[in-house]
DNA sequence: GCGGCCGGGTGCGGTACCGCACATACGGAG
DNA sequence: CTCCGTATGTGCGGTACCGCACCCGGCCGC
């Protein structure tokens, strides 16, 4: 009873902002096409320069876009949640990217085939413009952690992360381990360690042995660099409009 | 005479490598509008935030990407030349984006208004595929640029960004400052002093106030880290098959 | 040919982060 | 309740880079 999981929970598409923003007719004929599905942490959703088949729409779940590089370290390049999709290659013409995308929060996500997916991008209409647009939003977000790798601390950047995972998740409380983070940053176990204990002694967030609760947001935004509200404010500047197109044509 | 540039030039669009590859039809549409320009070291294409009106196709000048943070320091997230276009978010559906772009070596682009560049973009051809798989280059050598921050040295790095220099260049001199280039890699001056020197010291490259030349491509390559071979070889194969578009309808 | 400016060279103390080694303790499995 | 795997805490020496201060000297303009 400690989570809402445990209790019957509903599911529609249209619980992703990209498809929940698309006109009826258009969501209508994905809708038959879009298969619900359970991913757990730790899944490998595409391997870097995997020909991808499929594009994924969370809902509850997060997918971290994921650069490994050779000798083994990696850095998250960025993150994707109910706002967004993953697979943007199968649209953009690519196939492939040298990405690797993970599931860094359990949940769900409906599955579409690339073949329906660009069917529907083809017809040129509110899906193909929400989809380049969303693809621009998610630049913002490649480019600004570029600049945050390069300039921020750890402790900036635990709270930037914090955050954005905050806003992809129901509730108050992120499912993972220091460990996880890390190699999302791309730091050491050990770094984390220390800036989430920083945290913890001055009442921003509690965690125990993989649970993060957060409990003064307020403070995080303050702790966290710039790059945080960048990336929001941009973002959201390029999805809001979405009501707009809703009207039109699909 | 040190320089081509005083003598008698000739210019093309074609020399810009998404029109060169466009089909005759398609190209022949946008020729009447496409104004060439001389763009001097330094200036400011875009500012952050700026609402774009034109998109420029560089043929031997080149631009960088630039974020700049709110304590002035700044990062390069991408460099833009004859491969490329500069001012993607106007085909993105954003208009603009939260960062600068600057002329890194001075040179020749077509400037190209916003208006005419959507109307051949929305007749979804050539012009329209060929945009997108170049937007998908420049995702993934933004997500590289974001890896490489985080895990490179500053030597690495350098060589990197010489060579990404260097193939958007005719010619094996570079015009430009070490303070520059401590700009773009977000670094300090001394540092790009103590890497260069390093390189000259071993024969691979030479400089003298402001002038790089380069001695030693393979030895270059061999100190750099993977990002750039990774990000060359991911361009070449997005924008390969550019040749099977240009037979089809524009 | 001379002065000044700007690009580049060098040294110094400080810090953020690394890699490693090992201690501790939570909390699920039995 | 106990055991044990694994998440987390901590310390240590090393390094890459920072900010600053200052010098040097090529090159341009007069």
């Amino acid at each position: 009873m400690h989570t809402a999981s445990s209790m019957k929970e509903s599911h529609d598409p249209s619980q992703n902002l990209l498809l929940g923003a698309l006109p009826r007719e258009a969501l209508a004929r994905l809708e038959p096409a879009l298969v619900l599905e359970r991913l757990e942490l730790g899944t490998v959703v595409y391997e870097s320069g995997d020909v991808m088949n499929e594009v994924y729409f969370p809902t509850d779940s997060i997918i971290s876009l994921l650069y490994v590089m050779e000798d083994g370290r990696s850095a998250e390049i960025s993150v994707v949640g109910r706002e967004g999709v993953v697979g943007i290659a199968l649209f953009m013409g690519g196939e492939s990217t040298p990405s690797r995308a993970i599931v860094q929060s359990a949940g769900h996500a409906y599955r579409l085939k690339g073949q329906k997916l660009r069917a529907e991008f083809d017809r040129h209409g509110a899906f193909h413009h929400l989809l380049l647009r969303y693809t621009q939003a998610l630049i913002t977000q490649m480019a600004q952690t570029a600049a945050c790798n390069r300039h921020h601390t750890i402790d900036q950047q635990l709270c930037r992360w914090l955050l954005l995972s905050m806003d992809r998740v129901n509730g108050d409380e992120l499912t993972m381990t220091q460990e996880l983070i890390a190699n999302m940053l791309g730091v050491r176990r050990e770094g984390v360690t220390e800036a989430a204990s920083k945290l913890q002694r001055s009442g921003v967030i509690e965690y125990r042995r993989g649970h993060i609760r957060i409990l003064d947001r307020a403070e995080l935004e303050r702790r966290s660099c710039e790059c945080y509200a960048v990336v929001k404010r941009e973002s959201d500047r390029l999805m809001q409009d979405q009501a707009v197109w809703s009207k039109d044509s699909g």
